[in-house]
DNA sequence: CGTTGAACCTGTTTGC
DNA sequence: TGCAAACAGGTTCAAC
């Protein structure tokens, strides 16, 4: 489920309520979500919790002690969570990771993840660089409008399939690249490396647009999202076509939003969309 | 090398 | 109502 702008509201929140707070336990209830690391799990009890940072859809938790550095890589996968205890008393069916923590603003973080798509992984600081280099592209949020041209001259596939790529760029998933396609006038089957300058830019200028605003309303929640703190995400109102067949598009041209099933759904509207 | 499709899981929704 | 099939926000690996 959660991309991007869920994996960023869902940093932000650890980050308020943890930096700084030390690790007291962790209790890890299925060791088959750990890719990588497993081994090392002891050594995080007693360190505190350093820096929170988004990378891609992953949550990258940084650890500190009088002897060095470790990570926390959490991926959410589809239906990945961190969550409060406080917040969501009821989700412990579920929960294959607990860190307990003390000094902060909450005492219990849960990973809870049903459909176990998403994994754990537990890094030194050379691990993580191999980690993060062989996974994530740019980031759709900082990248410069010269380095996204020249990503998508080099990229001869369908549009829609390059923006959720995330070697290519990482965070996009498949709500966000239908939502900014429809924006920026896009047909999703539309190769990459064929779009105008003036195209081009204009999709540059919807990634962070939509993106942003998805991240000030908390994120889409559809089925399963919820914030560390409980929250529901408010921007699934705002979606212009996920979740939309049928309906009249609402540019007004007359259409209505189609479907198109192959691997991941588009939504998008063929009058508005090239 | 680049692209496509199936597989990995569980829970919920849809359709007969 | 009951049951089976389809579907869900993602990533990875094999096959073409």
């Amino acid at each position: 489920m959660p991309e991007l702008p869920e994996a960023e509201v869902v940093t932000r929140q650890v980050r308020g309520a943890l930096l700084g707070a030390m690790l007291e336990a962790l209790w890890i209830g299925r060791p088959d979500i750990i890719r990588q690391g497993l081994s090392t799990s002891a050594w995080y009890v007693g360190s505190r919790l350093q820096a929170v940072e988004r990378r891609g859809k992953s949550v990258v938790l940084r650890f500190g002690k009088d002897r060095g550095v470790r990570y926390i890589v959490a991926e959410l996968g589809m239906t990945g969570l961190l969550l409060f205890a406080s917040a969501a008393p009821s989700y412990d069916k579920h929960t294959h990771v607990r860190l307990a923590f003390t000094g902060g603003g909450e005492s219990l973080l849960r990973y809870w993840n049903p459909r176990r798509f998403g994994r754990m992984s537990f890094l030194d600081e050379e691990e993580l660089a191999a980690y993060t280099a062989r996974r994530f592209g740019l980031d759709p949020l900082r990248m410069t409008w010269e380095a996204f041209r020249l990503l998508l001259r080099s990229c001869r596939g369908r549009i829609k399939t390059f923006l959720m790529h995330q070697q290519d760029l990482a965070g996009i998933g498949n709500i966000y690249a239908n939502e900014i396609l429809y924006r920026a006038g896009i047909h999703p089957a539309r190769r990459a490396d064929r779009l105008s300058d003036a195209r081009a830019r204009a999709l540059y200028g919807q990634i962070q647009a939509v993106l942003n605003e998805a991240i000030e309303y908390g994120g889409s929640s559809i089925r399963d999202f919820l914030a560390p703190n409980g929250a529901c995400g408010r921007f699934a109102s705002r979606h212009l076509v996920y979740n939309h067949a049928q309906e009249p598009c609402p540019s007004g041209c007359g259409g209505r939003i189609r479907i198109i099933r192959r691997e991941r759904a588009s939504f998008y509207c063929p009058r508005c969309q090239r």
